[in-house]
RNA sequence: GGAGGGUUGGCUGAGCGGUUGAAAGCACCGGUCUUGAAAACCGGCAUGGGUUCACGCCCAUCCAGGGUUCGAAUCCCUGACCCUCCGCCA
């Protein structure tokens, strides 16, 4: 949610940064409706105000044994002219609040311009992409061929846009995800959380998903409305909401893995193919939660810790800043991580790493305390996943793979593969 | 599933339907004292909105939404959440 204040005092500067995102902000509504609220609000809290004092008159009065009755007179009809005011002001904030709470972020000024993910820039590239003697298979023929990666039978089971892993390319997805929070609690200096899976409405409301995305998230049916999460970013940052984080606490570093379930509404023919794009997924996330000050760096330094993941598996990727077109909603800037496929010859997206500025901290009022001011005033909500769990063990499976069809297993993830070595080979079945 | 109890400021916790936006304590900030610190003492200290050059004034907020009333933290209804006991259970 941006800020109000500005909203209203700058709309034709807000709206042109908003522009640049593709977002059409209809500044003469705002203003007319913002005029008309102020107005009766001015009107509804006068009356608010003599009734106020009238009830006090009559309490007094009462109190020294007077008559009352002419005070009550007086008041007879400011009751429902109080109620009629009340009613329509509340309207009225009805009508702006859903307008402002469907307004997205204000892109950071170092966003570049752009409309679509084609005007998205590389920032930097790091390793050597892999050579191949033989013709580089993708994942989805790979995990056939080992027998431990089957469509089919998850389509059966739920639908499409399901999988199922067994043997050890499962214990290698699994071993990817304890890598991963391994690293990050401990070089990283992240606390590892574990969340609900399951969300209310005002949690979504918070990050940001709803009002406007509810088409792309999983909905339960029954006694509660709750909600399969999209990403672990609802439930963990969800944390801070409606609480005030002493200074010294800051800045909070959480991370979580945790299933994220996606409708993929309107993605339809789109990354049908394999893994890549699921209703059901796992991620590993980073949450971080700062003083306004610091989050422009710890942007970059989030960032980092998504791409020492990518290092430390030694798979090659490149750094995208994304175009104000192609930003999410509630995010100020981001930074995607694209980690080369081989058997796609293509940079996928594996991580999105953002800063919220104050946008998500404002929607479900998550503060701290300034020692300056001694004030609770917003913080700054950052986060990125670190990583897509699924797409990291296609990204192993490719650039790992042998002309065999075996899958050698990365060095730092021996350890949690319990003498695999390699995946496909005789000693792995 | 059954029966009770609860939700008040950063925290703990009082609160007869009428100067209660709210006692008290803790925490925090400033001051006195002290060589310094602690203790003690004095003072300050909720959030959001409106208005004012400013001091200030006004409005809202005691889980949420309705209702009763001239007037509601306080009474009534509904809902959410939390707790205790019983039942069931990974």
């Amino acid at each position: 949610m941006l800020d109000p204040k500005l909203l209203r005092n700058q709309p034709e500067q807000i709206a042109a940064q908003l522009r640049r995102r593709g977002f059409e902000l209809d500044v003469e509504q705002l203003t007319r409706l913002e005029a008309e609220r102020k107005q009766l609000q001015i009107q509804t809290q006068q009356l608010q105000s003599e009734r106020n004092s009238s009830a006090k008159a009559i309490g007094q009065a009462k109190a020294k044994g007077e008559d009352i009755q002419p005070l009550l007179q007086a008041v007879s009809d400011l009751k429902s002219r109080l109620d009629a005011a009340e009613a329509r002001l509340g309207e009225l904030q009805e009508e702006i609040n859903s307008i402002v709470m469907g307004i997205p972020n204000v892109p950071h000024e170092t966003v570049p311009d752009g409309t679509s993910e084609e005007d998205n820039v590389e920032i930097r590239r790091w390793g050597n992409l892999p050579e191949f003697d033989f013709e580089p298979r993708d994942h989805v023929d790979l995990g056939a061929a080992l027998g431990q990666m089957d469509f089919e039978t998850a389509a059966k089971i739920t639908g499409s846009r399901f999988s199922l892993l067994s043997g050890p390319l499962a214990r290698l997805h699994r071993a990817l995800i304890q890598f991963m929070l391994d690293l990050h609690t401990g070089e990283h200096g992240y606390t590892e959380t574990y969340v609900p899976y399951l969300v209310n409405a005002e949690s979504l409301r918070g990050t940001g998903q709803l009002p406007k995305f509810g088409q792309d998230l999983f909905k339960l049916e029954g006694e509660h409305e709750y909600y399969l999460i999209p990403t672990a970013e609802v439930p963990v940052t969800n944390i801070l909401r409606n609480d005030i984080v002493d200074a010294g606490q800051m800045p909070l570093k959480y991370v979580a893995h945790t299933p994220c379930f996606r409708s993929e509404a309107g993605s339809y023919g789109k990354d049908t193919r394999g893994m890549i794009r699921q209703h059901q997924f796992e991620k590993v996330e980073m949450v971080q939660a700062v003083r306004p000050e610091e989050s422009w760096q710890v942007l970059e330094q989030l960032t980092n810790h998504a791409e020492t993941v990518l290092q430390k598996l030694g798979l090659p990727y490149r750094v995208v800043a994304l175009c104000a077109g192609d930003l999410g909603f509630s995010a100020a800037k981001t930074y995607d991580l694209e980690v080369w496929l081989p058997g796609q010859q293509k940079y996928r997206e594996i991580s999105s790493c953002s800063n919220f500025g104050e946008f998500q901290a404002r929607r479900m009022k998550a503060r701290w305390r300034d020692p300056e001011t001694g004030k609770p005033e917003l913080l700054h909500t950052l986060n990125g996943s670190g990583l897509a769990v699924g797409r990291t063990l296609v990204a192993v499976m490719e650039n790992y793979q042998q002309e065999s069809g075996a899958i050698r297993v990365p060095e730092v993830l021996l350890g949690y593969m319990g003498g695999v070595e390699v995946i496909g080979s005789k000693a792995s079945l």
